[in-house]
RNA sequence: GGGCACUUAGCUCAGUUGGGAGAGCGCUUGCCUUACAAGCAAGUGGUCGGGGGUUCAAGUCCCUCAGUGCCCA
């Protein structure tokens, strides 16, 4: 078997993507066994439009994790894939293409260009589909979704015609936003706020003195106003003052005079206006803003809208105004008003403008006639199952924003006037004007017999099937297998900007439509940012292609820096320096493997069933064994809860810190001179060698089942390469069981030797570096310890310290004392001497020994304060209190005896 | 204006019922030692934002101040 050097991941991650998608690892067993509890997580649908980004890559790994760990367990898994269709993201993508060929979607006609569109989505749309297979995703793909396919498009008009005959679907006049570009309502997720400094204008309206009192002297010529869009003043139906304000509130029964519009109208007095903003006196235009509008409303003022669909000032406006764009408008009408002295003064002013997340267009407040959802009565299950925590989001925080939304949930804007998307399912009688909303397009008029019928222009928001999420792709309204089966899901994993545009919402359709909850846990997580913090954006420039990292360092690499650095629910911060810490590991990992498997072909080259074959027992002959088994054993317990717990940044620092220190730097180190024994040698080294390969197959084997939800690639490449030399009855990695934690196989007494030995020999490591002895070099080493034990212990692992520590002599007892010209260190009863053959530094040697000292000391001080003081004594647990005894003992000894070591060196 | 977070090593961050400060990267030093220089070994580095309180004991709980970020209006 050659393996290469360094780990080259491109052939071996396309090979085993492949191998299990032949295989439909990714489909659970067709055959449902209701005894087995399934496993289900909802992928959140990538816009059909996009293109992988390292937010995708973070928001999938997690679930892949989560995924492949229950596969492992033995739960029917089911991932289920999809895609949205970003209606009017999509609908853009394809009019700009028409737009270079000249062409305008009016021009060709609603059939026409939706056609265009689906043509668009079959050849370029979907890109991301194939780049999640590159990325390791191992959802089910017989089971991809898209919101616009038939079944989906049915589940929405069923949802749409229950909900209107339940009366929670409804037409109304409502100020939303709207963009002028795209002749479209927005929803506010699609609506980007900037901070920019605006101007705000004090602008004069002239009191009508003759309404009311007409005698009263104390009434000014103007009020005075602050608006920082002059040109809706054209649509003000009112001025209104707080009502505690004394400035103003006794001037209630005047109007003022609008200019340009010939129009009187209301001084009115309402708590929402702000004393302190401007002077205090607003302007209301209930048509152009939603603050407005609400006031409006309150003190039953008519809207006039002033401006037209493409933000044209209207008829309404005025014949000066008429056909003018809206920001013409406002140079006019400030040129105008300050010819007219009208214009008290103008200041800067700080806003936050809202821009089309499209076209970057401003976006208008403005009122329309569109299709509602009442919400409230949907809500109020969610927000109960959230509670009592039926349903959890994680991390916890999370829940008091949802409550927070949920509380004060509004109504729901579900039309736009866009081409691609669901067409809604109402139909007008143009002969008598009936409206009949319909799962099937109705062909007669019920009230006049007229096929005179046509179906409304909107479409709803992409959201609308989006909600619909958990059952729509399980097929509902039909009563299917998978929906009494997968549903309620387990797991959503998501970004938490979508809280209230999805998670809120998908609970309350699946309450609604299933009477099921749609999942048991969310879990939010955070924001993949530079390296100095800055989100990634297409316009900073500063996103990588998660596909040419894959390409350069692989898929496992990639997956296992961005969790490694993703603590639960925390952004994280993605750099170069990041990824190369997952690339070594893959090289790591791949160079243990190596060396396993090099060595094991060699000792078995005429017979490859010489190593011990998993049927067998296998024989630990030494103490690095049981203790490799005895870490693994710890780790595996510890691993299985880091996974259940959504923690999967500690799941891999764990298995990196296993793998990497205890597996490759101590064991594996310890496994060379059994290993690489001569074949010459006797029969019982030659059966000892045979057992320690197959201890590392072992080990290796059950270490690649641990990481396999996170680095699922190598793992299996590995797995199977394993497989070839010690066969399991396992056909494939990734449909394998984890390793089972067995209590008995934790063995105290060995860690606690084995890091007797892991200390003695760092201890030693330490105090050659400290004097510049040649690593080659071996050396003369006497260790004093307090028991006949420990001595025994460290003198059966001599070959440990002469292969770690390159040690040739050693001694060991408990009536060792130091030797002339030797330097020592401390920890606790053990007392490490290194002989040398050379002078001694007697300086650097005093000043690395109060070193020692200076740090004990500190130590041994607060352990002795805190058992001096009777309250600690007992107040505190035995075993806290036990604990700090036996720390300020082992403090004591090494303080006790460096200081020894200090007196001695400078009694030389 | 309302709400939610954050402040721990040079950098990015862990630290889950309060009980001996951790990781990755960086830095210093020495090594191409028959798996790996994408490596090995030994080190360096912190008044846990400031102040106050609860407690035998606070990075951890409470209050307060300062700074930063996000969300909603």
């Amino acid at each position: 078997m050659k393996i290469d050097k360094t780990y080259s991941p491109s052939d071996i991650e396309q090979k085993w993507y492949q191998y299990w998608e032949d295989n439909r690892y990714f489909t659970p067993p067709e055959k449902i066994d209701k005894a087995k509890k399934p496993f289900t997580v909802l992928m959140p649908p990538p816009n059909v439009t996009g293109i992988l980004h390292v937010g995708h890559v973070l928001n999938n790994t997690l679930q892949d994790i989560a995924v492949r760990y229950k596969r492992m367990t033995g739960a029917p898994t089911l991932w289920i894939p999809g895609m949205d269709h970003a209606g009017i993201a999509t609908q853009n993508v394809v009019e700009k293409d028409l737009a270079k060929e000249g062409i305008d979607r009016h021009s060709i006609g609603r059939e026409k260009l939706v056609e265009k569109i689906w043509k668009w989505k079959d050849q370029k749309g979907g890109k991301i589909v194939e780049q999640l297979r590159l990325l390791g995703a191992s959802c089910d793909w017989t089971r991809e979704r898209f919101t616009l396919d038939k079944g989906l498009s049915r589940a929405v008009k069923e949802v749409f015609v229950d909900l209107y005959e339940k009366g929670l679907i409804y037409q109304g006049e409502y100020i939303i936003n709207w963009c002028p570009r795209c002749i479209s309502a927005l929803s506010n997720d699609e609506v980007d706020h900037y901070d920019e400094v605006g101007k705000l204008w004090y602008i004069r309206y002239p009191i009508d003195k003759e309404n009311g009192e007409s005698t009263r002297t104390d009434v000014p010529d103007y009020l005075t106003i602050a608006t920082t869009r002059p040109e809706t003043m054209l649509g003000d139906v009112a001025v209104a003052v707080n009502p505690d304000d004394p400035r103003y509130s006794q001037l209630a029964d005047k109007r003022v005079i609008l200019p340009y519009t010939n129009r009187k109208i209301p001084i009115i007095l309402d708590d929402y206006v702000d004393k302190d903003f401007g002077t205090g006196v607003v302007k209301i235009t209930p048509a152009h803003d939603p603050n407005d509008f609400e006031v409006g409303r309150r003190h039953k003022l008519s809207p006039i809208v002033v401006m037209d669909e493409q933000g044209r000032m209207n008829e309404a406006a005025g014949e000066i105004f008429a056909g003018m764009d809206r920001f013409e408008c406002r140079t006019k009408l400030i040129k105008m008003l300050g010819d007219d002295d009208l214009i008290d003064k103008i200041t800067d002013h700080d806003l936050s403008l809202g821009k089309c997340y499209r076209c970057d267009s401003v976006v208008e407040p403005y009122l329309s006639k569109q299709w509602f959802v009442k919400m409230k009565p949907l809500s109020e299950r969610a927000i109960q199952a959230v509670e009592n925590g039926e349903i959890t989001l994680q991390p916890e925080r999370w829940k008091k924003v949802f409550m927070h939304w949920m509380n004060n949930i509004r109504d729901w804007c579900i039309s736009r006037q866009i081409w691609w998307g669901h067409r809604i399912p109402v139909y007008y009688c143009s002969d008598c004007d009936r409206i009949m909303v319909k799962v099937e397009a109705p062909e007669l008029c019920p009230a006049c017999n007229s096929r005179n019928i046509r179906q409304d222009e909107d479409v709803l928001d992409t959201w609308f099937s989006s909600w619909l999420w958990p059952f729509s792709t399980m097929g509902w309204p039909e009563k299917t297998k998978d929906i009494e089966y997968y549903l309620p899901t387990n797991l959503l994993v998501t970004a938490p900007e979508i809280i209230y545009l999805w998670v809120a919402r998908m609970i309350m359709a699946t309450y609604e439509f299933c009477d099921s909850k749609p999942f048991d846990t969310v879990l939010l997580h955070g924001t993949v940012r530079d390296e100095i913090g800055r989100k990634m954006s297409k316009s900073l420039g500063n996103s990588p292609d998660p596909i040419n990292i894959i390409e350069q360092v692989g898929a496992d690499a990639l997956r296992f820096s961005m969790v490694f650095n993703a603590p639960k629910g925390a952004d994280i911060y993605y750099s170069e320096a990041v990824l190369e810490n997952g690339r070594n590991f893959c090289n790591k990992i791949w160079n243990a493997y190596r060396y396993i498997m090099t060595n094991a072909a060699d000792i078995c080259s005429n017979d490859d069933k010489c190593i011990p074959q998993s049927t067998e027992p296998i024989t630990m002959t030494e103490l690095a064994d049981r203790w490799i088994y005895s870490r693994l054993n710890q780790v595996i317990k510890q691993v299985v809860d880091y996974y259940e717990d959504l923690r999967y940044n500690d799941a891999a620092q764990l298995l990196q810190e296993f793998i990497w220190k205890e597996f490759c730097s101590w064991y594996l180190e310890l496994t060379k001179p059994r290993v690489y024994a001569k074949k010459e040698e006797s029969d019982d080294s030659l059966q000892i060698q045979r057992q320690v390969i197959a201890i590392l197959l072992d080990v290796l084997q059950k270490s690649m089942k641990l990481l396999h939800p996170i680095m699922p690639f190598i793992t299996e490449e590995i797995w199977q390469g394993v497989q070839q030399v010690r066969p399991t009855d396992e056909e494939a990695l990734i449909i394998s069981r984890l390793p089972q934690f067995q209590s008995e196989k934790t063995d105290n007494d060995i860690d606690e030797q084995m890091n007797l030995i892991q200390n003695s020999v760092t201890a030693i490591r330490n105090l050659r570096k400290q004097v510049n002895i040649p690593p080659g070099t071996e050396v003369s080493v006497l260790i004093r310890v307090s028991s006949q034990e420990r001595a025994a212990v460290i003198n059966k692992s001599y070959k440990y310290f002469n292969k770690l520590a390159k040690v040739s002599d050693l001694q060991v007892g408990v009536a060792i004392s130091k030797p002339k010209g030797s330097i020592a260190s401390v920890i606790g009863d053990l007392e490490v001497y290194l002989k040398l053959s050379g002078v001694i530094d007697v300086e650097k040697e005093k000043q690395r020994l109060n070193k020692i000292l200076v740090k004990t000391g500190k130590e041994l001080e607060r352990a002795a304060k805190k058992l001096a003081n009777p309250n600690f004594l007992t107040k505190a647990k035995e075993d806290v209190v036990e604990k700090e005894r036996v720390k300020k003992e082992e403090m004591q000894l090494t303080f006790d005896k460096t200081k020894q070591l200090l007196n001695d060196i400078q009694n030389l």
